[in-house]
DNA sequence: GAGCCTTGATTAATCGATTAATCAGGGTGT
DNA sequence: ACACCCTGATTAATCGATTAATCAAGGCTC
């Protein structure tokens, strides 16, 4: 098996409490003692058992993660931003599906725990409370959700778009949501009112959007990818154009944003910043300082062939 | 805090040995004593240190989940069926991306065990070796990496598609694929020559696909999800009707395949079983049972619209 | 040369749960 | 009545790392 602490101290004949010291920098030492047992110690393939570690420091350095659904394209993009940012600081990162009814995000959340999380970072399903933990959670949602620590910019992303499309030369903009239960895609829709007060907005929860010759708009201003892409196969196969004929744009700029033919202009959050801010919030909760405020990050704008003819390729 | 076995025994006045044991079902014990014990732990909502248990028993209950690329969609739903399968047996999962390079995954690899991980789930990036570890580790890759111990068919889901292409009457037949040099993309091809030795293979990275007016076949056998989407926007906008004009497949059943109109007739892969499988090799390499044989899951067509008119509205 | 500070290292307690070894005491068998 | 066994519980060691408290020895000052 893997060294211990022991077998170090026993191979160079000193103690346990001496090579711990030299291997975390604290106490009192002699340079060369200390180098001597930092080499025996990589020589040696030494590693710090975890669960020894995480008893007696109350620390496991592991944080939880909670989405709503895994297999949901937004997700895992943000989860690789939050893993990404996890490593960078020495931190692992346990994931939980919240899927299925509201309670089973309770149920994830206390599993997490239970397993032994620092801190947990909290994508919340819609209409559910945070429970009290006893450890910190990051919630990363709309700012129009109180809980939420940390956030997209997602009425700037609205208004984004909407500029876009105002300088592209369009007037007449269908607003495409799917759920005006949703708060995230409520801010983006407020975000492109503010932008353009004249707009319509349809919500596909209140029936299907009607058929493509039948829609009177130059711009359809969709609320997700996931709503736009249906959009773009159909009105290409109805023989529009895609940006003459109708501009289309997105959010969240999901993988197949770029692969289809012409791109799906769309609207991205910043995941590092977001997954930094998420961490920072966490290890201020951990370290007991105040809790920071809640930060909203902007979002941008990626041009594509959906709303803007180019000469290079879109991919 | 949350309460520590000895508040609870020092609270019922026995000692913690008895509480463990009631609460593990070992030992011998009177039944009331035992129920008394379990009911004060509900009551106390006690807990037990994940580190303290993970330290005496040797088992932290996490397993590790090593993927070239969270972000991709590929692999977000496999994540998901193993957070389920885990979950289902007690176990929690840490994530690591092996994104970037190769090296990145034997640095993911050993990073969740010096992280406690009690074994390791990986799928590989390819051309890449599993180093040796103090932990079983579970490989998910095409049955042509003899390091596989759990794969889907993919020759058997090749043949799938091509079988059905051949029921719906289609002769001339091209198949797309992305890089010969892929394990999974190559079996997936070896299977669909096997079904139609007479078919043409492109490979993307030998160069793009001719204009789709260019095109002699009447069905394009993509290799992914991925490759078919472009070629979908492509062909609708070069006014090419699916399935009448050109049918098109992928594989992996992807989230848009579902979205797109008409749907993407598409392979998929039995998560569920695969998952199940990575867990049963790495339970019974915990256990110190022989190593299971590599096993391999049937994968099953989704039929939709690409390749078939129905008159259901797929989605 | 006696007292004192500094340096460099050790001792031993601690984190919380698990578990092998042990023990007290009532009931049985002969 | 004596030895024995079984039941029901306790004692104490253990997992491996961290860290406060302690100690030995050498160097200084006056």
């Amino acid at each position: 098996m893997t060294p211990k602490l022991q077998d170090l101290a026993q191979a160079l004949g000193v103690s346990t409490a001496t090579v711990s010291n030299a291997l975390s920098g604290k106490g009192r030492m002699s340079a060369d003692l200390k180098t001597r047992i930092r080499d025996a110690a990589t020589r040696m393939g030494y590693a710090p058992s975890p669960s020894a570690r995480a008893l007696r420091t109350g620390r496991s350095g592991v944080i939880g993660l909670v989405l709503p659904d895994i297999a949901n394209p937004l997700f895992p993009a943000l989860a690789q931003a939050i893993e990404a940012e996890a490593q960078a600081r020495g931190m692992g990162v346990l994931i939980a599906d919240s899927r299925g009814e509201p309670a089973a995000q309770d149920d994830a959340l206390h599993r997490l725990v239970r397993q032994g999380a620092d801190a947990l970072v909290l994508v919340p399903r819609r209409g559910t409370l945070v429970p009290d933990l006893a450890v910190p959670v990051a919630v990363i949602d709309a700012a129009s959700n109180p809980a939420s620590r940390i956030n997209a910019d997602h009425v700037g992303g609205g208004r984004l778009v909407m500029q876009h499309l105002l300088e592209a030369g369009h007037s007449d903009i269908l607003i495409v949501g799917q759920s005006r239960t949703s708060r995230v895609q409520a801010d983006r829709v407020a975000g492109m009112i503010d932008a353009l007060p004249s707009a319509a907005v349809h919500w596909l929860d209140d029936g299907p959007l009607p058929a493509p010759a039948a829609l009177r708009a130059t711009a359809l201003a969709c609320t997700s990818d996931l709503i736009a892409l249906p959009l773009l196969t159909r009105l290409a196969a109805a023989g529009l154009r895609l940006p003459q004929d109708m501009a289309v744009t997105g959010f969240d700029n999901h993988a197949f944003a770029a692969l289809v033919a012409p791109g799906l202009t769309t609207v991205a959050q910043d995941l590092p910043a977001i997954a930094q801010g998420a961490l920072d919030a966490l290890e201020a909760g951990l370290n007991g300082q105040p809790a920071i405020a809640p930060r909203t990050v902007p979002m941008y704008l990626i041009p594509r062939g959906s709303t803007q003819t180019t000469n290079r390729r879109d991919q």
